[in-house]
DNA sequence: TATTTTGTAAATGTTGACAAAATACAAAAT
DNA sequence: ATTTTGTATTTTGTCAACATTTACAAAATA
């Protein structure tokens, strides 16, 4: 028997097509992007088009100059201002999610650690890798049940992998992280605040260092 | 001689006057707004107005339930939740402003301290004081120099706003705050980071504080 | 009378057409 | 050679018409 499925809007498609597109880095940074051939690649008209584009441009992923819409390309000085913002957020969440995640969400939290362990044992692509990094994250901002805070995190967070994609390609940091996620899963399993807190501060300082130490690195290329 | 002015297209118009319009509590929270009667206050049509609304539920001050789009209700949880977000950010402007700060930026800085003096001395209305308020804070986090906070500041700014004059009324503080607002501008203006964000963090403090108490008054008031 | 079913009105979803504006580029003037 | 002007093209801005969904009331049925 055959059921009919209610698709989403196509605006709401749109918006998710684009956004995902952005992350994986398949339009070049800076590139203009117009509504006719974003409609004619998904097969829309322009008007819902529109409204996903406004909404990414809400979101910082896309930005514009004049009447015209451009990919968002970022440079140092974003990822930096970014990271003071993440800084400040993301450590509340933790301490948050110390206070109010509940037994489902524990073993949530479990369930990710013991995937990241095996994704990193088994050698596993970066793409996967970074998948459960995000997963992580996302489930903490999750339980902080702060509203606020989860519609933050979720505008940090989209940016923050977008960022990453075009400026540091798919290098991931290895060693400590997954480290790193267990002391912060444990602190808050344990329900202590405090602890989630500073681990979590301490993770987003560590995550930074790698960006700049990256960074220095192709600084230093393109004097060659 | 007559120039030709180019008007701002429909859909920012609409995104102004709506914002503005919600702002100023002139529709009633969990009101529905429906895009017909919107276009037709505007004296516009419907295409303008889904652009603005796709942003403005992006903002939080309206919200989704199915197909309908309704005015944000907030409750007492949502302002905390609020606050601990801005609790974070809004002293980090403070620092990266005492920083960041240039000699015009310090000039406009006083000249919004000696006019909330003055409106306060001539006991000028709410509108005005909570206007110069708002001027104050803007002041800061735009020399912040940092896009990302200014974007997250202009989004609490407008919940906060919304959200007093929908909880509050039009009760505003008037003790002490122009006092906390010169501490602030002082470390500002002096370069004092730490003592920047020290004194910002206390205002948002004490300003919680005074809702607490408006808040508790009124659950009080239903008690009877 | 209780329960479906059907019909109708109102809202959103979507499109294609046209207008206005910005842009690019070639031709003409300096 | 450089600027200016005019024109063709592209892109965004806007609208009105139509389709679909939804909610609800009215009518039919058991």
């Amino acid at each position: 028997m055959d059921s009919i499925v209610k698709s989403e809007p196509f605006h709401i498609q749109a918006y998710k097509n684009i956004q995902r597109t952005l992350l994986e880095k398949e339009f070049s940074p800076g590139e203009q992007l117009t509504e006719t051939s974003l409609a004619k690649k998904l097969g829309i008209s322009r008007g819902p088009v529109r409204e996903a584009i406004r909404m990414l441009l809400h979101d910082g992923l896309l930005v514009q100059k004049g009447v015209h819409v451009y990919v968002f390309d970022p440079q140092l000085k974003d990822v930096l201002d970014l990271y003071l913002c993440k800084e400040r957020l993301e450590p509340l969440g933790a301490r948050l999610a110390a206070s109010n995640i509940d037994e489902p969400g524990i073993k949530e939290l479990n369930s990710i650690i013991s995937k990241t362990e095996s994704a990193l044992s088994n050698k596993s692509d970066n793409k996967e890798i970074a998948s459960l990094n995000t997963d992580f994250h996302s489930l903490i901002s999750k339980y902080s049940q702060n509203q606020q805070l989860i519609q933050f995190m979720n505008l940090i967070r989209a940016k923050n992998i977008y960022m990453r994609n075009v400026l540091l390609g798919d290098f991931t940091r290895k060693e400590n992280f997954i480290d790193e996620h267990k002391n912060i899963a444990d602190a808050i399993i344990n329900r202590n605040p405090d602890a989630a807190e500073t681990l979590m501060k301490e993770h987003i300082k560590n995550d930074l260092d790698t960006w700049k130490i990256i960074f220095n690195d192709q600084e230093g290329d393109e004097k060659l």
